[in-house]
DNA sequence: ATGGTCGGCCTCCGA
């Protein structure tokens, strides 16, 4: 997608450690040019956050960061105000997992949510628990009339075409019958899922397994996913899942889903 | 084919 004036291009992508990814992001950085960029699993903090590579490809970064494990950085070419670096609801979490911010109208708020694997166990639960808190902030911030963007890895298949073996999923926290019910209830409260709003392509996903070939197979389950605010909704233009980054040597699990909206 | 692959970090956990 290339720049132009009157638009207002937001992706998300989670790396997978940032460290590790760092010429895999900022060549992507450069070629795809993205106004704004949510990135997920950085597992990075603002002591190790590589401030100065991602600066000289022409970002500002802002991170909620967690030693090892789970954080979350928003990248952007042009200003925006960081209004939320925790997603309300259990101040005793410590997990970094969200961060939200202003852009002129707009709303983008960066997610990761918890994988929640096995079924059944505290993990489970936790996933559970931060999905309904997740719904009480979008609910809230549907009142604000606003064009809002929920950009982020979910960690849910949202139905069998979003998947290359339904069946191997089904008793997987991603695609569980109650975690893809909790997924529906955030589009019910009135958001869409911008990748449906207008294309019908073959490959849509945005994750392939590190193991077994999978992505040579095209073994894909889509789970990063950009829900929009009816007002988002009505300046949507295209939404693209970009593949190639996940085809390049040392690349995450995940590739990037672009969205390009009116300003 | 009863395995397989990453990243962080410390010999195992999470994905």
């Amino acid at each position: 997608m290339s720049e132009t004036t009157d638009s207002l291009t937001i992706a998300s992508w989670n790396v997978n450690s940032i460290r590790a990814r760092l010429t895999n992001v900022t060549d992507w950085l450069t070629s795809a040019a993205p106004d704004v960029v949510c990135l997920q699993e950085i597992k990075a903090t603002e002591e190790t956050f590589p401030y100065e590579a991602i600066e000289a490809a022409g970002y500002r970064a802002h991170i909620v960061g967690q030693k090892s494990y789970n954080g979350v950085a928003l990248l952007s070419k042009v200003p925006l105000d960081i209004r939320l670096t925790e997603l309300p609801g259990d101040p005793d979490d410590p997990q970094a997992r969200y961060i939200e911010a202003e852009l002129g109208d707009y709303i983008v708020a960066c997610l990761y949510l918890p994988n929640g694997n096995p079924m059944g166990s505290e993990k489970y639960s936790y996933k559970h628990a931060w999905m309904r808190r997740l719904g009480a902030r979008m609910a809230e911030v549907l009142q604000e009339e606003r064009p809002a963007v929920f950009a982020g890895d979910y960690n849910i298949i949202p139905e069998d075409r979003d998947c290359y073996d339904p069946a191997a999923w089904r008793d997987d926290a991603l695609f569980s019958l109650a975690s893809r019910q909790e997924f529906q209830a955030l589009l019910n409260l009135g958001y869409y899922d911008a990748l449906r709003c207008l294309t019908h392509q073959a490959h849509l996903y945005t994750y392939w397994d590190y193991t077994g070939g999978a992505y040579a197979k095209d073994n894909g389950i889509r789970i990063d996913h950009l829900l929009l605010s009816p007002q988002a909704t009505d300046r949507l233009i295209d939404c693209q899942v970009d593949r190639e980054p996940r085809g390049r040597e040392k690349a995450s699990d995940h590739t990037p889903i672009i969205a390009r909206l009116e300003r």
